[in-house]
DNA sequence: GCGACAG
DNA sequence: ATCTTGTCGC
């Protein structure tokens, strides 16, 4: 079993659960959970699908204006699934397709939110937190279920929020993000609160349950990719948005 | 032991 | 995640 020291990715993985799990415990331990990011002009969404019955891994990122949250560009990677889905391992199936994604963007951002959980995890390195501690970068984790702990039902109205709690301590927020809607599951990736997290998240909703970043990255991942890719999909956004 | 289990 | 139309409720 080969493991890239940068990532914490396995190259080839021989199955060892026990192996994944360990190596999660040790990557969890260089996420900070301190807001230190400047004041972000470019957000970036992440979203990861699939293709070939799985045998594809499909990674989309929307890079967006951090003030009118129009999108600035896209792209879409893809790359061999190398890996089976285990639940609390999925980073390690997804990550590098994230990774490939992240490599096409012409600038970097400065604050990313990925499709999943941050440090709402049993062992707080979901994939938001993950790619965090492998780019540095700073990063949030929006996710539809609950992966860990358990958490009141929040309030009817848009920003009501209740903790999500897991072994005594808060690891996110269940935050009602629309109206008669599920909450999103919302926890610090890397360089973040948990406050300053669902504050962005709140900052970047535009009427839809999910917020921009992912929303978008999810509509041209859907669109399987079919439009989308490079450039020049960039440029003809108009069409796509 | 039983149930839960991101995407 | 993915296969997929209509349909119920706001």
């Amino acid at each position: 079993m080969t493991l890239h020291p940068q990532t914490g990715v396995f190259g080839d993985w021989d199955g060892s659960i026990i192996a994944a799990r360990s190596l999660q415990s040790e990557l969890a331990q260089r996420v900070s959970l301190r807001d230190d990011f400047p004041e972000p002009q470019v957000l970036a969404g992440f979203d990861v699908g699939f293709e070939e019955d799985g045998a594809v891994t499909r990674a989309a990122v929307v890079l967006l204006d951090a003030t009118t949250l129009q999108p600035i560009e896209s792209h879409i990677a893809r790359v061999a699934t190398s890996m089976p889905y285990v639940p609390g391992l999925l980073s390690f199936r997804e990550l590098p397709a994230l990774m490939a994604a992240l490599a096409m963007l012409t600038r970097t951002p400065e604050l990313v939110f990925v499709d999943g959980q941050g440090i709402a995890h049993p062992r707080r390195l979901g994939i938001a937190a993950h790619f965090g501690v492998a780019t540095g970068l700073p990063a949030i984790g929006v996710a539809k279920k609950v992966l860990a702990g358990r958490h009141d039902e929040p309030g009817p109205t848009p920003g009501d929020r209740a903790a999500l709690m897991h072994r005594g301590e808060q690891i996110g927020w269940a935050l009602r993000s629309k109206l008669r809607c599920n909450p999103l599951i919302v926890s610090p990736g890397h360089r973040i609160s948990l406050d300053t997290a669902v504050g962005w998240v709140m900052r970047t909703l535009k009427g839809y349950r999910l917020p921009e970043p992912t929303r978008l990255a999810d509509r041209i991942a859907s669109r399987r990719g079919e439009l989308a890719t490079s450039v020049a999909a960039a440029i003809d956004k108009d069409s796509l948005f």
